[in-house]
DNA sequence: GTTTCTCTACTCGGATATCTGATGTCCGAGTGCACGCGG
DNA sequence: CCGCGTGCACTCGGACATCAGATATCCGAGTAGAGAAAC
């Protein structure tokens, strides 16, 4: 079991989007810069978290990505969905139906019990990442390391307007 | 991210082999021939265990496989991290270390808030899964399905006697 | 000077390669049992 | 009849294919803004 890298990615991007929500949207390349990743991918991430309306896209010059709503109402979940699926981890084929006593017709999903263990604790995992927000990381990073947002606002602005 | 196959298939064999513990260990060929499964690649899944030390394995006619200890003290998240790895799903890269205030030396598995509120819901799922015992998944099973241990035995019996 | 038109540069978006890891298969090493042979 | 040796069938264990999905890239559609031309 392994989550796509673009997770991280779209988690830090989401980030830098909160802060920078002036209204203004930023494009993948700025971002891919700033974080030193191949843009074309990360531009590819992004549009995972439009589809699934985290993010809101706008085209041409001047365009660029920016949060489709305010970043505490934006869960880790949300973005870990967006870019891994909102299926879960743990596929249960119901190969008890091929067992003597089985029955193909019942939903193994729920009446098996070990579905019911693991799907039990993909909720508790589930649970534990809708507990936080964009928002919520955002403010802790500023605790943390308190020139993180204006560092990263200067870094924006500065390959917008020297173009190097 | 998706969990592997085997991992329904190994919870299903431990459950089995917890039932059929009298000393007498059970072959991949049986337990895939109760499932309908590939017999070469549960076997593999099974050499998994082995490694791990959830299950002992013995070679030989008569030979196969048999839980390592007690079915109490096997919990599912011992049988999951046997098949996934006991690596952590969320890989945190320190792509922060490529940031303008960036620091490479620093552990960003740690420092990094994004990786802990990962690591954190991870240890939630992961502390689901070590609350339950394969014992208690064969006792819930047997108390829902109260002649499911004795046609899996049956079962068993059938295919190592009439070799048909 | 102002308005309008055109052209360009920049952006997203999806279609397209490549590569790693999951899935599935095969064969060799080792071993316990059965059978046959000799005492 | 009993003990021993040999052969065999069965098992695990790891090496070897195959395939799906993650990773990475490229090019086309659309657009905002700048610049030129006309009024």
């Amino acid at each position: 079991m392994k989550l796509n890298q673009g997770v991280e990615w779209a988690l830090h991007c989401c980030v830098n989007l909160a802060w920078a929500s002036a209204g203004e949207p930023i494009s993948s390349g700025r971002l891919a810069e700033l974080y030193k990743l191949p843009p074309a991918y990360l531009n590819k991430q992004l549009q995972c978290l439009v589809r699934a309306g985290v993010l809101q896209s706008v085209s041409g010059p001047r365009g660029g990505f920016q949060l489709a709503r305010r970043a505490d109402r934006i869960s880790v979940l949300d973005v870990v969905l967006a870019i891994e699926g909102r299926d879960l981890a743990f596929r249960c084929d119901g190969i008890l139906a091929n067992c003597p006593g089985g029955d193909a017709e019942q939903d193994y999903l729920r009446s098996c019990i070990i579905a019911q263990s693991m799907r039990q604790a993909e909720l508790a995992w589930r649970t534990e990442l809708a507990r936080q927000t964009v928002a919520g990381i955002a403010q802790s990073l500023e605790r943390r390391f308190p020139q993180a947002r204006a560092d990263s606002l200067a870094q924006l602005r500065a390959s917008s307007d020297g173009r190097d």
